[in-house]
DNA sequence: CCGAGTCGGTTCGGTGAATGAACCGATGCT
DNA sequence: AGCATCGGTTCATTCACCGAACCGACTCGG
């Protein structure tokens, strides 16, 4: 991480931590990745963020081992991002980020409403399945629209994609 | 939060989320004050935070209703800054930053151990104590220094106030 | 073969925020 | 009176973010 960007003397794995996912934009990109957005053009259009920025959340992510860059086809080129195991272990911060929004900032209306695949229960706000008590991994986990959720209208291809109800990390796009 | 600071379109209570604490420093703060940290002064000594970002920071957080703003004594008017219960809420973020650094970014070398006040269990990276199985709140959690702790060798008061074990939220110095 | 379109970026000038040092007012201590 | 402490504010510099333009590799249609 560039100059100005560290918390120094900070005796904290929470320094670390904000470190690699604490700057502007990089929480809401691993977001859409847990959605399932993969592509650069699908961040690009979801998240309305400048292209160098993405470029360089992109690069950084990368090297910290959050995202996986690989190519998926030939001719002409083209790359996708994926979170890899140490991107997954991100989903509690995800998740507690997301909770406390619902409840502190939008009264607790919820945008999105995740279920355990499978059991069908709802996962409470620390990651449990109010069915079968288990914590639910995001492979297990089902999002979808919950009633706070296209308040804004947008209309962009990877927004309507959300709308279709569908487990954590699976390829939101073909 | 003033303009640039918002993240748009994004139908996300992440991105409101981040808003109020994705900034610079903010988790820091907050982090202290679960600490018992509770004084400009304490908080300036110990995050090495250039002043005026200190101040904006502070009453961003009171502006929010994550931290209030009281005085604990007359003559001189001194002011003190303590966790409310939406500041409380936020401990769960707090908490699994914390422990995603240890594991990534640490290599599970960890600065603090929290344990369960009472039954005594340490509290795993859900919140839960590990002998009695309940989720255990932050007025609830003890915090002592752990095997990585004090690696970079801090001497002022805070640090030093900090190896002392001790509840989360108690005031941290007189 | 030519031209337009798509994808995944990079480059660049302008702007706003972070930084660190200096300064300040109210108060207490000696 | 003189100095120290606390909780800030002010200011000049530096830095990161922003949006728009540009670009190279490739594909597709005619």
């Amino acid at each position: 991480m560039a100059l100005g960007k560290d918390y120094g003397q900070q005796d904290c794995a929470l320094a670390r931590t904000l470190e690699l996912v604490g700057e502007r934009w990089t929480l809401l990109i691993v977001r859409d990745a847990f959605y399932g957005v993969r592509r650069y053009s699908d961040f690009l259009a979801h998240l309305d963020i400048p292209r160098a920025v993405l470029s360089s959340r992109l690069q950084t992510l990368v090297e910290a081992g959050v995202l996986d860059k690989r190519r998926y086809q030939e001719s002409p080129p083209r790359e996708e991002y994926v979170l890899t195991e140490r991107g997954v272990d991100l989903w509690p911060i995800v998740r507690s980020m997301l909770r406390w929004g619902e409840k502190h900032v939008q009264n607790g209306v919820a945008c999105r409403i995740f279920r355990h695949h499978g059991c069908g229960g709802t996962v409470d706000s620390t990651g449990i399945c109010a069915v079968c008590a288990a914590v639910v991994a995001p492979d297990e986990t089902e999002v979808a629209p919950g009633p706070g959720a296209n308040l804004l209208r947008r209309e962009d291809a990877v927004t309507l994609a959300m709308r279709r109800p569908h487990r954590l990390l699976e390829p939101l796009l073909p």
